[in-house]
DNA sequence: TGTATTTTGGTACTTTAGTATGAGCTCCTA
DNA sequence: TAGGAGCTCATACTAAAGTACCAAAATACA
């Protein structure tokens, strides 16, 4: 937010320069109006190009974010988000229980009460529920 | 591609206007040239916002755009690949059966050949690669 | 220190997923 | 017109996934 502030501070304090800049060059004649306008158009096109740039980045950082608050909101523990992690990543219960030195039984428990949580039928539907709720 | 040509024409045809314009304006003194550069300064700012929204698009769609190629190459065939599209909505066989208007049994054969064409163990497995690949 | 939550794991069961194999059908093309 | 490709469906099977219920630790927390 201090960089949009900044940016848009230089581009006033530019625009500014330039009103004084045309009306020594007019007065003068040193340089053309046409010079004048077509410096100005190019300058502020690769401004609006540059800032839309910027406020897009801010964006799209936003929307593949995950959502750790959402996270809370639904009541997943530590460990059953790694056991979604597991899931979206296309493992089985055994290679999940595996990854995490647990057993089994113990990953079974917990993807129950993912789908639960989640509402979700199946593993698969909570894949697509999770990426809904940007949570992986 | 034509309608950006159009778009940098009209651009083109814009400060040839403003230039003529600009020219009869200093001249007859109807407006003060701050004014004039102000308005050059503000439409070329959105035009550059409005042109880098367009590129962005063209280019995001690209980045998620469904790569029919890699389908092709995969050799996933029309029916394999709605039955693809179905595993990745989280439905079940008998879900895809119903929406297709096919068996069951249909479905599991399909699945099974895009197990084998994706080379995933699991319908997970599988979400998983098609998304890495961009045809899902 | 007692209580709540989380984590772990088990048994027993039902349901869904996936494999293997075979077969009939349509459409296209060499 | 014979063969290939794609689509459909079935049976029979094995392997996962998921549910229900229970219970013992571990951890957090007031």
């Amino acid at each position: 937010m201090k960089k949009t502030i900044l940016v848009f501070s230089l581009l006033i304090f530019a625009l500014l320069l330039l009103f004084q800049l045309s009306n020594y060059a007019v007065v003068s004649g040193d340089f053309s109006i046409q010079f004048i306008i077509a410096t100005i158009a190019i300058v502020f096109f690769m401004v609006g190009v540059f800032i839309h740039k910027k406020s897009l980045k801010t964006n799209r950082k936003s929307s593949t974010a995950i959502d750790y608050k959402k996270i809370k909101a639904l009541e997943i523990t530590d460990r059953e988000y790694e056991v979604l992690q597991g899931i979206s990543e296309g493992l089985s219960n055994k290679e999940i229980a595996d990854k995490l030195f647990l057993s089994e039984s113990t990953i079974k428990t917990h993807v129950s009460n993912i789908l639960l949580k989640l509402n979700a039928k199946r593993r698969t539907q909570a894949i697509q529920i999770a990426k809904d709720f940007q949570i992986i």
